[in-house]
DNA sequence: TGGAGGCGTTGCAAAATTACAGTGACTCTG
DNA sequence: CAGAGTCACTGTAATTTTGCAACGCCTCCA
């Protein structure tokens, strides 16, 4: 491995700039900080930031990059004898169960949502997340189950599937946002998931069974 | 003025480098320092140090670089009335009645020799600087009395001043490295200093006086 | 309504930094 | 005494960062 000089502080200058932008938007909104603000807060010039950044939406939206593969890593990660959509249900109760760090996005998940909320180019780039997320499971099941290219049926259970996170997080975002109690959404929020497993059909529920 | 973001981190670097450096000499002896550990501390490769600084030497002697100038700056600051000799003397006698920092090089002005003494470099770049120190009282004489350049007397004169000084620099350097007390040195130096100016000659001492 | 100014974004040349390889002097060691 | 290793230092190409100017879109204001 040994990282070299150069790639460390590719890094490193990448993370900061990520990290500070991060934090004067929770603090002032999206709209309110420029480019040019984040860049010399970071002690960069402009055109490093878009060197980094192909947007001033990635700065924010960066580290949610994880969060597109998130379902995917679920579904691999899955236990002998379980299906992907169920493997996703435990791991969702999971993280909702472990309530600080709400949903794993990140500390201040109603802060973080706020400033998507008033930011129309985020919330644009939230739906292409969507597409990118469900793109990544579909991909993830075929490969699990090598399903021919032109089935359909990994494209159907990956839609409800990604549809499981989605509606999850947009009740958890609904809630948080309306000024509830973190710990009351949590909770309502499992009892959310234990509907929404009682609407998936069985052929859904049942796909993608890990051998074992 | 407006110095701008490339120019400030320039400075930064370089001064980062030099502050770095310095540190790591005055503990453990400019020869049990590489280079590269200077790099490595600084952050930075070895070619960038070599970018700010010729030698490894720079990389110590870099803030004697105010001290080149320094004789030629108290003539140049002579009151009216005075003569170059003279202004240097009573510059002199000042800067040592401050002890604290010691000739006002720095903090710690045993520590700063004591590497020198140890390091062959370092002492032979000593014997150069003191050339410049003389090249630049000369040029400032020159200047200041607009002598004809084929004049032998602002070399003459020139070597004088600065010979003050090497022999109190050299005088405290070796008392302090002896282990001698700071303030008894910095009173013998003084007395030193009466004796050096009644060994000037009548010429010397009032070369380039100042009209007014 | 028209012009001035802010902001996101891009392109390009210049400057700074790094990686890599190499040279020469020196020390140590078998 | 041969050879391996360390270190100061150099040269060159690649990579990163910066400065500068520009474009289009938008808002504000006269």
């Amino acid at each position: 491995m040994a990282e070299g000089l150069r790639e460390r502080k590719k890094r490193e200058t990448k993370q900061r700039i990520s990290d500070i932008a991060t934090g004067l938007f929770l603090e002032h909104g999206f709209m309110a900080v420029t480019v040019a603000d984040v860049a010399e807060a970071a002690d960069v010039s402009v055109n490093t930031v878009y060197n980094y950044f192909p947007a001033k939406e990635d700065l924010f939206l960066d580290r949610m990059d994880g969060v597109t593969q998130r379902l995917a890593r679920m579904i691999r990660g899955r236990d002998r004898g379980e299906s992907a959509a169920r493997a996703v249900l435990r791991e969702l109760r999971q993280d909702i169960g472990a309530v600080s760090p709400a949903y794993g996005l990140m500390d201040g998940f109603d802060a973080f949502m706020n400033v998507i909320e008033h930011a129309p180019p985020l919330k644009a780039r939230l739906f292409h997340l969507r597409d990118q997320v469900h793109e990544a499971v579909v991909a993830t099941l075929r490969e699990e189950t090598g399903a021919a290219a032109d089935d359909p049926l990994p494209l159907l259970v990956g839609g409800q599937i990604a549809w499981i996170e989605s509606a999850v997080v947009g009740y958890i975002t609904g809630e948080m946002t309306a000024g509830r109690k973190a710990t009351t959404v949590s909770r309502e929020a499992l009892v959310l998931l234990d509907e929404i497993e009682e609407l998936l059909g069985e052929k859904v529920l049942t796909y993608a069974v890990r051998e074992g």
